[in-house]
DNA sequence: TAGGCCATCTGGTCCT
DNA sequence: AGGACCAGATGGCCTA
């Protein structure tokens, strides 16, 4: 029962209702905007660390480093980021709410406990393998049996999903079926009656 | 109390 | 130019 989420966090800070001080300058952070000029810009333990990314291999995809330079007062770029955080709050919501469809969709134990993110997803994969293999096993009578792959219990190899997928296509062109919902009937009828 | 999980902020980079 | 994406940092809540 964790009842985590945002009802259990009043006292989560948000950027807007945190910042008291209407000197919007106050970023305290270094320099704001002009210390990108050097890369020293990083200072762990406090909140700020500026660019340096491509220094330690992550993120170095190409391009300079200089910060952009939006609108020049400090109102203007408080305003921005207002508007930047905003959007991230959002997008992470619909993360979360893909997250949350997620964990519907796949069966577990214990309806008790939420899932975490990392299990959903590792759950998630499991799942899939799983249901793969039983589209594999259930393929029979299309794909080559026993090429090692699906029965066993194992995970389906490369070459049997492979051959799998390569049978849905085929069938596809075929019978111009455009949903795998109806290739798997058509599967499991198949090997329902053989 | 430590550790796990999470929400949020933040700034760099990429994409349209 | 502006929004989306991403990852690091921070701090709060919860459980063992």
């Amino acid at each position: 029962m964790k009842s985590k989420g945002k009802a259990g966090k009043p006292s989560r800070r948000t950027w807007s209702d945190a910042e008291p001080e209407p000197e919007q300058d106050t970023e305290p952070e270094p320099a704001s905007s002009e210390q990108e000029g050097s890369e020293a810009s990083v200072r762990i333990g406090g909140s700020w660390r500026g660019s340096l990314r491509g220094g330690d291999g992550k993120r170095k995809r190409g391009g300079s480093r200089r910060r952009r330079q939006h609108g020049s007062g400090a109102k203007e770029r408080s305003v921005r980021r207002l508007e930047s955080n905003e959007r991230e709050r959002q997008r992470m919501h619909k993360l979360n709410n893909a997250f949350q469809a997620l964990r519907e969709a796949i069966p577990h134990v214990n309806t008790d406990k939420k899932l975490s993110k990392i299990e959903t997803l590792t759950l998630a994969k499991n799942y899939i393998k799983a249901l793969t293999t039983i589209v594999v096993d259930m393929s029979g009578g299309c794909l080559p049996a026993g090429d090692g792959g699906g029965g066993g219990g194992g995970v389906p190899s490369e070459a049997s999903t492979a051959k799998l997928l390569q049978c849905y296509q085929k069938h596809l062109e075929e019978e111009g079926e455009d949903d795998l919902t109806q290739y798997l009937t058509h599967a499991r009828s198949f090997s329902q009656r053989s």
